[in-house]
DNA sequence: CTGAAAGCGCTTACAG
DNA sequence: CTGAAAGCGCTTACAG
């Protein structure tokens, strides 16, 4: 392969100067259609390919985007970057996925890479552990950086945070459970301590506080097999109990799992609402009710105010909560 | 926030000249420890961010591996794309992964994208259709590209392609459904006339015809909805079935899915295998016996396959066939 | 082991 | 509407 051609190979091409080329590269207005059609063809005749990292180096815009994200294997993530990523390539930029795993250390080391890379602007889910070497990886350029989902403690007033409003979605999530005539509704999963268990978790004890029932609350990891597990002992500890909030939908399909297997039978004797709403609800015995966040709605959200952010310099507002949605399934009527 | 630092401040600050704090930078030997020391000294000092735009100009390597996945909501991809990326970062590259939907048109766009922002080497699990367009953007520059799983009819020779060996995986799973008795196997999903629904199918219908059995096809979509539909009609067109091997995990979670709400017995009954081995099967009711592919290794193969295409130029052979096991567990041994 | 100089392929004012 | 020139921040031979 001889050397990629360049913007003055398709100057001399179309007889014009590389200056020219440039600017119809910018669809800039002030090139003549003529001319820039000539360009253009001269670029398909030759094979010309854009060299990116020579425009970034000059105009200090890269055109990349970096999501970070703790959990990639949770398809609720899955399905935020994918929609983001459609978003954002329709804007003309690229978007660049990085999984943490919950690893705040691999965290900050993505975060300065992508930084080091030189991406306009970054979305940030964010593992919990190691704020300060995370925000100074985010802070030694002044990238724009958005949070989502889960706010990291030390960020407040420097990283916007936009997330699900998770109260009302819990408050909704357990009026329904008492409509439906639940006497000892209990809340399963989410790590303890952290803001985004409480946040979903408040929304339920301040209804079942209004309805004078008390509440049980079994923490613990926000995976499918947490979730049949917890099934199993909410049983035999709490075998009164006649419905269930869950952390997020994987914690919920893992009951569903369990009833489906030793019963009870869910929807009838045990009505189970997880919150997400991820595709996967769809498809479990029964279909389960759950909180949607709309996530192509959020995914939108999110990329136009850092677009907005990276092109005219102005950061949305410190918290963004975006209103949810209960979507009634089998799981929680019978 | 004034203009961010360069090598001239650093080396300004450090006391040596820019060309000794590049050395440093790309950790040559050549440069005295004590040096190596100030000039990383001097770059905390005044929080230095290296600029890989500049060095990829230069150096025309920009440390950026593209990812192409047609479907990044099947867990299985996702669980690929995670440790694909993981083994790279430990080798100093980043990843972009990009979302096709199986939209071949987005395929040719997004290939381009990553072609202008420079990546060192592309990986692609390909969407069908638009072949032409989508390898003439890998062709433009020669930029190394792997194709895995699944292989463009108009690649060979071009892009090496890299996969499991289903044919032997889906030997191997009907030979276990024939030892644990069935007398009428089922294949279930995916689409007719992919050359990838063929090698899943190869096994099976040589395995069958080595027993004297009759093959029952049911071609279709490999989604979880359609595993669950496919299982109602296969239980009224043929219910002699005791046995399906299912073209992916979500096909046979979505048959389990069927099972737990309206029978046979999963296991018992109907002995039902998926090939993926993606998490979820250890969740599914009961448990899914699945075709193991390995993820994390084929993952690492392909990393290491390309990074010495980059380096040394030594493209990998056009084909390999990384070895499968079968992973059982209770949905077929009853 | 370290320094001075050229150049990677673009964009960006500035003239005309 | 188009051209000539400078420069973005690095790396890369080449001297010394």
């Amino acid at each position: 392969m001889p050397n990629r051609p360049t913007i003055l190979d398709v100057a001399e091409k179309a007889g014009v100067s590389k200056s020219t080329v440039s600017l119809v590269l910018q669809g800039s207005k002030s090139v003549k259609e003529s001319t820039r059609v000539v360009v253009r063809q001269a670029m398909a005749d030759i094979g010309y390919v854009y060299n990116r990292s020579a425009a970034t180096l000059r105009s200090s815009s890269s055109g990349l985007i970096g999501l970070v994200i703790n959990d990639m294997r949770n398809p609720f993530f899955t399905e935020f970057a994918a929609s983001l990523q459609m978003y954002l390539a329709d804007q003309g930029y690229a978007t660049v996925i990085a999984n943490t795993d919950e690893d705040p250390k691999l965290q900050a080391r993505m975060i300065a890479s992508l930084v080091e890379h030189g991406v306009s602007g970054l979305v940030l889910s964010p593992s919990y552990g190691n704020e300060t070497e995370t925000l100074a990886a985010l802070a030694s350029t002044g990238t724009p950086a958005i949070q989502v989902f889960r706010r990291l403690d030390l960020a407040t007033g420097f990283l916007p945070f936009i997330a699900p409003d998770y109260e009302q979605g819990s408050t909704i999530a357990t009026e329904h459970l008492v409509s439906q005539g639940c006497k000892n509704i209990a809340f399963l999963g989410g790590l303890e301590g952290r803001p985004v268990t409480h946040e979903r978790m408040s929304g339920y004890l301040s209804v079942l506080k209004a309805h004078g029932m008390a509440p049980i609350i079994l923490t613990g990891e926000a995976t499918r097999s947490f979730g049949r597990s917890m099934a199993a002992s909410l049983r035999s500890t709490y075998p009164e109990v006649d419905g269930v909030l869950c952390f997020n939908d994987l914690v919920a399909l893992g009951v569903l799992a369990h009833c489906a297997e030793h019963g009870p039978k869910a929807g009838k004797q045990l009505k189970v609402i997880g919150i997400d709403d991820i595709e996967d609800c769809l498809d479990s015995f029964p279909p389960l009710t759950s909180v949607s966040c709309n996530i192509p709605e959020l995914a939108e959200t999110t990329a136009k105010k850092l677009l907005v952010w990276i092109t005219e310099g102005v950061a949305p507002e410190d918290t963004t909560r975006l209103p949810v949605s209960l979507t009634c399934r089998a799981s929680s009527i019978g």
